[in-house]
DNA sequence: GCAAAAGTGTTTGGATTACACCCATGC
DNA sequence: GCATGGGTGTAATCCAAACACTTTTGC
């Protein structure tokens, strides 16, 4: 069977990444936005994303973008999903990968640069009309990411360096969207390697809790024995 | 910033979709390859994959693609990785994405077609060298298949129309590399919806099993009534 | 003392595990 | 009868949920 166009043809789609960036900060999850400067979607609210350079690979396409973008640095991109409509792009097949992040929203200072305007933190539960099918993006990349937390110890990234229990369950409560007994969570959380670091949070009008740390060497030493699963 | 290459040189990628066809049978797991009769990798075991068209959705290209090789048709098949390393593809920059499908082995007649020259099943756990990337995206795909397995029946998309609980419990022992006691599974899937056809199995030298059927309405209802999660 | 959140213990019922046992069929 | 797998019951244990309770801080 021919092709029903010339091979090289073939040869005439873009391809894009787009980084979903999650912060959170006081029991909500936010995304890193950026407002476009640049047509299509001129002035409206989108992923910091862009196109691929042909000799480039994917995933360091992807921090380099997020880099030119909104000069954030040195996070972990994951890769997910892919968004594919032969109409997503007005200006030809651009065809995307979803790449994402997990960040402490006050451990990242995004500034907009190139054809950014502006970047903004916007609340994952209340995000405005996006470019492109980028609500849709972010939509199902949130839904992965709430995936990810039931089964891997990534809400580490998202949590302050040195964390307060409450804190942790707080933010499984945002990311589930339900409440949890506060006993149970910490029975439950037992077996996680945490480190007591023996520390007290000041200027609280209650008591004070213990801060806690995770403990990844730990963490990487039980999944190489194979003897732990995380699982929330 | 300025982009280092034009704009319009961008559009100089071809996208492609790999179909990974998972076929069960005898307790064994078995990936459907195509021999390649078109350069490169000529005569190369591969993938069943081609190059999407300029108009053309991603899930109906898969199919269609499919369909083209292999003669296959009406698989329901599931977006999976992205792959794209610049040098993936000897004639350009090929960007693709491993669509997968669970199928009864002996429910899909496949026969090659197009530039296929032949086509065959491999036990997932005995592949070749393949063509391109080929063998890392088989294995990263069947491991996002052993994950699904864990958390969506889509064990009943490999098993007959009618089976055994044994062969059941066969298919997971065999995607989980695990032992599992007869007692205990069948105690755990008591709540998945099965019904018992009350037919025996025949031709067999022991006591003949019941055969059951998955009551997919059912437990379409119970996910409806959200008062059921698979998970195995 | 009071409010507020930290932090712990107890009970209960349901699931998971290990293991033993009986049943039906072909040869 | 015996080999082979089909099919079930039980007891011990673990785990999750519900809930009550004590502790420590600021004001």
């Amino acid at each position: 069977m021919a092709y029903k166009i010339k091979f090289d043809n073939f040869f005439s789609y873009a391809f894009s990444l787009d980084c979903v960036i999650f912060g959170y900060e006081k029991g909500m999850i936010h995304a890193l936005l950026i407002k476009r400067a640049m047509k299509p979607f001129m002035g409206d609210w989108a992923i910091p994303g862009d196109l691929v350079y042909p000799d480039e690979d994917l995933s360091s396409a992807a921090s380099r973008i997020l880099t030119e973008l909104t000069k954030v640095e040195g996070v972990k991109l994951h890769p997910g999903q892919t968004f594919g409509k032969p109409d997503r792009h007005p200006q030809g097949r651009v065809i995307t990968n979803a790449y994402f992040a997990l960040v402490r929203k006050d451990d990242v200072h995004a500034v907009a640069d190139s054809w950014a305007e502006e970047v903004n933190w916007l609340p994952i539960r209340d995000i405005p009309q996006l470019a492109f099918d980028h609500n849709e993006i972010i939509e199902s990349t949130f839904e992965l990411l709430c995936q990810k937390l039931k089964r891997e110890p990534i809400c580490f990234d998202l949590l302050p360096e040195k964390f307060t229990l409450n804190e942790m369950q707080q933010l499984y409560e945002y990311s589930f969207d339900s409440r949890l007994d506060k006993a149970n969570f910490r029975k439950k959380i037992k077996s996680i390697p945490l480190i007591n670091l023996n520390e007290k949070q000041f200027n609280v009008k209650h008591r004070p809790a213990n801060l806690f740390k995770f403990n990844s060497d730990r963490y990487a030493e039980l999944v190489e024995e194979e003897k732990y699963l995380f699982r929330m």
